[in-house]
DNA sequence: GCTTGGCACTCAGGACTTTCGAGTGCCAGC
DNA sequence: GCTGGCACTCGAAAGTCCTGAGTGCCAAGC
């Protein structure tokens, strides 16, 4: 009974809080909210709660904030995710169906995050590692010059230029291609690697060697692996105060893919929305930072990750609603694309 | 005599005042630059400057400031660009030698700017307009689809997918291929693309117009044009002071690569470092900032433009050295590649 | 046993004042 | 034309006071 109304008390602070920024006191909270008993009583149950960790006074003589374990609890027990209002789904459709490559899905799903959540947003571009191979060409651009194309199942096309030795006839590319196509063709890019190692023995410095050793490095190549797109840093601006401690290190780890993906996290399989709430986070510099992220990929598996990153005092409800929203419409575009 | 000491006086300010970042007064000038003459008579000085607009105080009883007008004489007339460190030079050489492809060396560019010049970098990707077309390739992934790789003399790849009505032989295909690059090899691509479109009768809708149609598409494509890498955002964070009315329309500004375009101003042919101080700008809102940018490209031509983005109060010399450096080196990797 | 009104207490932040000193402009003398 | 001297100005820092939001606790009430 007690403890249902302590945890409407914990709601009702989170919203307040990250609605004014400003520490929230036991009146102002009877006055906004309708729970019905004194501020007395609610004074009784801040207490308690503060006792058990989950708000914070700045000073004596000061309102509550919540501290990240108040955040975590809201997160998974207080709060419904918003859903999207029908004009901000209409708008996440209409700018991404306007797309005209993989590379503009990318980038337009970050600038439509960091619109939607007035935060900053990060997505990942499709790695190859879940991949499949779609089609391996070979270009002949001079007798010794081959032009190797890798498409994959994401949409991604690598290209290579190889040098041969010796000259290659016509006839010779196009037994080299449907042999190499005949060993990759549909396996994801880990299995194809190996199956075209396997396709030429480790002493043949020919044709074949020089192509499946160009191809083995386009798939294990991770530099794709780490592209990332990064949008609305311009809303950092609004933070205002903390500035030194809040906005200089994120500023910094924009700069730091690697940082980045760490932060978004592991992509796993199903609809899975990470929430990571200050110091639970990887970098302490970033324990005033939380990070709403999830997986999306065509059908049920998850080739990368997006997700936003704010200030711990974030509207958590409607990030993860735009999040989850955006990963959703993401995923279907590449599913039939 | 006494104009080229007050030359001299103004220097001092400039250079006193990026380095402390405080408004400088008389007598810290005599004490910290060797000028022989007294405070007193400084201060004459420094009344002329200000008389003429060169420098301005903040409030009576301060130190005085330089003004836009000041930096651009300081910028014209009383500064030498500082030549780079060995020690710089070979980072440059290291860093950028290590790249692997276009856009690698455009991003490793952007980082070493920023780390260099400890501002704001902005490099532009080499734009289509001036290259020329080193090679079409076609290829047939089925009989009714084709990958068109379109190859420039900058490295850029573009590659379309075309679909076609009817089916295609190899033959048909071989014989496409010669045609469109006997039209287009080796010229620039707005020529390249008028070519391409007199192969064709307006009335063509069979493999060769859709083959046209997607070539010249790809060489009007717009999109390229306006690719822009930004590194070292971070450093925004030194601007401590004036945050709102520095960093935030900045930040701003470089999520928007149009606006990040004109500042970093029209593309000239030969070696002209342009410094753009404060007002001088295009935009209102960054008139406390400043752009030092060069064209780069290989040979004499100008292809794409690089430079830094920085408070007014800047190290100009050390700018202008390190944006010269780096588009010196970038353009001859282009030339050798 | 929870809730409530009352009350004394704390303390950050704003308003105001004072002090300090860097820097100025001007003038008379060299 | 340079210099030393001097009176003056005024922003920034430090100190002081005051106010009010907010608290914790207690005794009374439902």
């Amino acid at each position: 009974m007690q403890e249902e109304r302590r945890l409407a008390v914990l709601r009702a602070i989170v919203e307040d809080y990250v609605a004014t920024e400003e520490p929230v006191g036991s009146k102002a909270l009877v006055e906004r909210h309708g729970l019905g008993v004194s501020p007395a009583t609610v004074r009784n149950d801040m207490a308690a709660l503060e006792d058990e960790g989950y708000i914070t006074q700045p000073h004596t003589s000061a309102g509550r904030v919540p501290t990240d374990k108040g955040y975590r609890l809201f997160v998974d027990r207080l709060s419904t995710i918003k859903p999207m209002s029908s004009a901000e789904k209409r708008a996440i459709a209409t700018i991404l169906d306007g797309a005209i490559d993989l590379d503009d899905v990318v980038q337009r799903s970050v600038r439509l995050l960091a619109q939607l959540t007035r935060q900053v947003a990060v997505v990942q571009y499709p790695t190859l590692s879940r991949s499949t191979v779609r089609h391996i060409e070979l270009v002949a651009l001079t007798p010794t010059r081959l032009l190797v194309v890798l498409i994959l199942s994401t949409g991604r096309v690598e290209q290579r230029l190889v040098d041969l030795a010796a000259e290659l006839g016509d006839d010779e590319v196009a037994d080299l291609r449907s042999v190499v196509n005949r060993a990759a063709l549909g396996e994801i890019i880990a299995d194809a690697a190996t199956a075209l190692r396997a396709l030429v023995p480790a002493e043949d410095a020919a044709a074949t060697g020089a192509v499946v050793d160009v191809l083995v490095e386009a798939m294990s190549d991770h530099r794709s692996d780490e592209r990332i797109a990064v949008g609305g840093a311009a809303n950092l601006a609004r933070f205002g105060d903390s500035f030194d401690s809040a906005v200089r290190p994120l500023l910094e780890a924009l700069e730091e893919h690697v940082v980045l993906l760490k932060l978004l996290g592991e992509a796993t399989a199903g609809e899975v929305l990470t929430v990571r709430i200050g110091h639970e986070g990887p970098y302490q510099e970033l324990s005033s930072t939380s990070v709403v992220a999830t997986g999306y990929g065509p059908g049920d598996e998850a080739f990368a990750r997006l997700g936003i990153v704010g200030p711990t005092r974030m509207d958590y409800p409607g990030s993860m609603a735009a999040v989850r929203a955006v990963a959703r419409y993401v995923s279907r575009l590449l599913d039939e694309g």
